[in-house]
DNA sequence: ACGCCTACCTGCTTGC
DNA sequence: TGCAAGCAGGTAGGCG
């Protein structure tokens, strides 16, 4: 379930690998997993020749930069993974997306669910949208349209110096929704999902259904620095991985092991002892220790 | 602004 | 054993 620490410990392993690597031909295997706007055919045929300069994420996506200013952007969503294969390796049947590097290796985009998106952009525009932005839809009768586009309403990068706690305090306050469907709304917050949710709001030992306006000061820094953390965490032991996450490397994530609560439901809470309780929360699982992480009825 | 629903997909687990 | 239902969750789009 790739999540910003997973999208980041990708993106880190293709910069390190692909670098410099050229496209010599691309196979679409699923038509689907290539967005609008780029039909599968204009896709392949714009991709060809075409050198990689530069890899590094943006929210939950890779972005991988070509040598003439655009970008190809690879959402994940839920069993994506990018991998490099070497020429000789085996086939992979969930490989949806195949680019052939031009030195013979392959880097397969490999996807068992089909929900991953592959698109390709102008470069350009995402500096700004890192900054707040009127929203602006994309008029759907452009030609072009650039990689910023993609990113123009979303929420901050949590990890960006430029993320503070004022700054997260100011857009806190102005919600009432509830804390862990915020934290999972891309245009609030970029990079958080089910797992890292979970495990800032045990870290910052708030309720998940509290609002976000009613938090103290108090409460919202003990919520910028856990949600910093448990992504910094995620990143340091190359993301977690459950069913099939694995890095460009083709290995698994160690953060799971360093889950707090993140699926241990009626296991003890690590800080109290208390079974942990797994609630829906916007039909998402949600799990949290009901001691630590108190509902006061004066907080609703 | 927000919650709720459905759709997109497949593999694994659970229950009968 | 077989089979079907349930579950997993990121995100877009529709509705109220």
């Amino acid at each position: 379930m790739p999540e910003l620490p997973e999208v980041e410990t990708v993106a880190r392993d293709l910069q390190r690998r692909v670098t410099g690597a050229t496209i010599a031909d691309v196979e679409v295997r699923w038509e689907r997993t290539v967005r609008h706007p780029q039909p599968p055919e204009r896709f392949v045929a714009e991709l060809g020749g075409a050198t990689i300069r530069r890899v590094d994420r943006r929210a939950k996506s890779v972005l991988i930069h070509l040598a003439d200013g655009r970008v190809m952007t690879v959402a994940l969503r839920m069993t994506g993974a990018l991998i490099v294969a070497d020429a000789g390796d085996p086939d992979d049947r969930y490989a949806r997306v195949v680019f052939h590097l031009t030195d013979g290796r392959q880097l397969r985009y490999r996807d068992v669910r089909k929900f991953g998106r592959i698109g390709l952009y102008e470069g350009g525009g995402l500096r700004m949208s890192a900054r707040r932005r009127p929203a602006r839809r994309v008029a759907e009768t452009r030609e072009v349209y650039r990689v910023g586009d993609v990113f123009a309403r979303h929420g901050p990068e949590p990890l960006a110096s430029s993320f503070s706690a004022a700054r997260f305090a100011a857009r806190l306050e102005r919600r009432s929704a509830r804390l862990k469907s915020l934290l999972l709304d891309q245009s609030f917050i970029v990079g958080v999902g089910n797992i890292y949710a979970d495990e800032a709001l045990w870290r910052s030992r708030l309720h998940p259904l509290r609002a976000a306006s009613s938090l103290t000061p108090a409460e919202v820094l003990r919520l910028h620095r856990a949600v910093r953390a448990v992504l910094r965490q995620g990143v340091a032991n190359r993301g977690a991985s459950f069913s099939d996450f694995v890095g460009a490397d083709g290995g698994p994530g160690a953060n799971q092991e360093r889950l707090q609560v993140y699926r241990r439901t009626g296991e003890p809470c690590l800080r109290c002892g208390t079974a942990v309780t797994r609630i829906v929360v916007g039909q998402r699982s949600t799990h949290f220790c009901p001691r630590c992480q108190p509902l006061g009825a004066s907080e609703r």
